[in-house]
DNA sequence: CTTTCGATGATCT
DNA sequence: GATCATCGAAAGG
């Protein structure tokens, strides 16, 4: 079972809440994700491919990374359709898995700063340049559906400067476990 | 609780 | 040379 990536990222960002995200056995549930479409001047895609994106323009289920501020590795999900340049920012995880892993490459025991905020969820997956444009669909990546429906807030999108209004940031309602409250 | 600021480097103009 | 989809520590209420 996998997400339905032939979807628009607004879409896929609902969806993919709730859905357990694994790398080599170690992650937790999707509590929280940003969408970034193609005319959309917040996105990286906005320009058109570049060495940086072109992970974005690949076919929908595959990895988009990249080095924010010098420091922060980020990981998104490439959507709708391949060529397109849409992606969902996958911003939060609740930990379920691996949580000792986590805990020493995030130097940190507590488990509400292991994977709240995109920075800390690539160094809490060991994300780094080598996973960018490797497939969702297969390992190192696992995919969990959701056990239930889960119940869904947005909000504004965090740290962009362009269209800075839309409410294209979601999360799992209420949760602990998001880098920021959501309404 | 809030705001401010430095770190750190690839990318694009 | 400026910008950047961030984080953490420090300082101030």
């Amino acid at each position: 079972m996998t997400p339905n990536f032939n979807e628009s990222p607004v879409a896929l960002a609902r969806q993919l809440l709730g859905w357990t995200l694994l790398i080599d056995g170690v992650g937790g549930v999707i509590v929280e994700t940003e969408a970034y479409d193609v005319d959309d001047p917040a996105s990286h895609s906005f320009n058109g491919p570049t060495a940086r994106n072109g992970a974005m323009f690949g076919p929908p289920g595959t990895a988009y990374v990249y080095l924010i501020y010098g420091l922060h590795w980020c990981l998104n999900f490439v959507c709708r359709k391949a060529g397109h340049g849409a992606a969902v920012l996958i911003r939060a995880l609740e930990p379920t898995h691996g949580l000792d892993v986590m805990r020493q490459r995030r130097h940190t025991a507590d488990i509400r700063l292991l994977a709240a905020g995109p920075g800390r969820v690539g160094q809490a997956l060991g994300i780094d340049r080598a996973f960018d444009g490797l497939t969702l669909n297969a390992p190192p990546f696992q995919l969990i559906a959701p056990a239930a429906a889960v119940d869904v807030a947005s909000g504004p999108r965090i740290g962009i400067t362009k269209a800075a209004e839309l409410p294209w940031r979601f999360g799992v309602a209420g949760s602990p476990f998001l880098s920021r409250r959501l309404a």
